[in-house]
DNA sequence: AGGAAAATGTTTACGAGTGAAATACCTGTT
DNA sequence: AACAGGTATTTCACTCGTAAACATTTTCCT
């Protein structure tokens, strides 16, 4: 069986036949993949009528097990920070987050967890991650392994190319 | 060296000790080398006012080497059929993508690379290939045929399981 | 102390994608 | 011929992210 891509690159190949065509073969299916997964993978997610970057802030608090200024919670999402500014207003709204003013400087709010957005996440995670297991169980454990060794060193050396993130 | 994702799998073990972290592992190493390779790989295309999709577009009118309709450049480039409508008239108005109406289907439009659409294409391929071979050529060429092979080995499986594109 | 510079967070204007509805057209059946 | 049903494409209303501008507050330097 053949995936969507092979196609693509056959098609190029005959277009420009001098062209590594490897680049594609790997970032062509990167991103095809990575479109894929997030469309599927959100199932659980969208059932309790949450997006995934919202997910993600939530999972971020949970993980981190403090409370985190809006600028973290940006870096910890690898996003805007007027995107967090949009996210937190509707998980507050929704009674999932609270915000703490800082005494010391006026500027900065912490953010944390309510108890109904801990129970939420304490349950929606397993569920979550389950779910992924089983969209990729059928490429086996040794071979998710592989795949997660190799896009380690890649966003390793991206990280490092496109200016990582300093602390 | 490590990459940003596995202090987060840390992080997750710490909380849910009984949790299987290699769904993570997996897909948020995939989502976040999707996202910086996209970030990074589209600087050629920026230099020409392109953005990556309007690019895709024309890339999949140069590599079938004819005609498409709509439709058939929704299913080529994996978006909605809404999206096209919206790139067409930007790639028409900059006079890269002509229109030609089918004279037995009143509905339905063929579209085609003008000359400049061509010329422009022909150019900026190989420059964008090459970019992204030296983004990823830290990573050896082995191991991006590494990657390419498992990553195609999951796109079947989650096309097939997706419901794929069905002739 | 005092003002420039930097940092934090929010607001704003805008562009792009989406699903659903709308539009226009074709095809087959009666 | 007429109509039901299906297809191709566009439009619409909406959501979300972004960059840039903004307001506020702190820090730094002299």
């Amino acid at each position: 069986m053949e995936d969507a891509v092979a196609e693509v690159l056959r098609q190029w190949q005959r277009v420009h036949p001098d062209l590594d065509t490897l680049p594609i073969a790997v970032i062509g299916r990167l991103t095809r993949c990575a479109t894929l997964l997030q469309q599927a993978a959100d199932a659980p997610l969208t059932r309790e009528g949450l997006a995934r970057p919202e997910f993600d802030l939530l999972g971020a608090l949970q993980r981190v097990g403090r409370e985190l200024t809006p600028t973290q919670l940006a870096r910890e999402t690898f996003s805007s920070g007027a995107a967090v500014t949009k996210r937190l207003r509707r998980l507050e709204e929704r009674g999932l987050v609270e915000r703490r003013a800082d005494e010391r400087d006026r500027r900065v709010a912490h953010l944390s967890l309510t108890e109904e957005g801990r129970r939420l996440i304490a349950r929606l995670v397993p569920e979550q991650v389950g779910y992924e297991a089983s969209l990729l169980s059928a490429l086996g454990v040794d071979r998710q392994r592989d795949l997660a060794d190799v896009l380690s060193e890649l966003l390793v050396l991206l990280e490092g190319r496109l200016g990582g993130v300093p602390i």
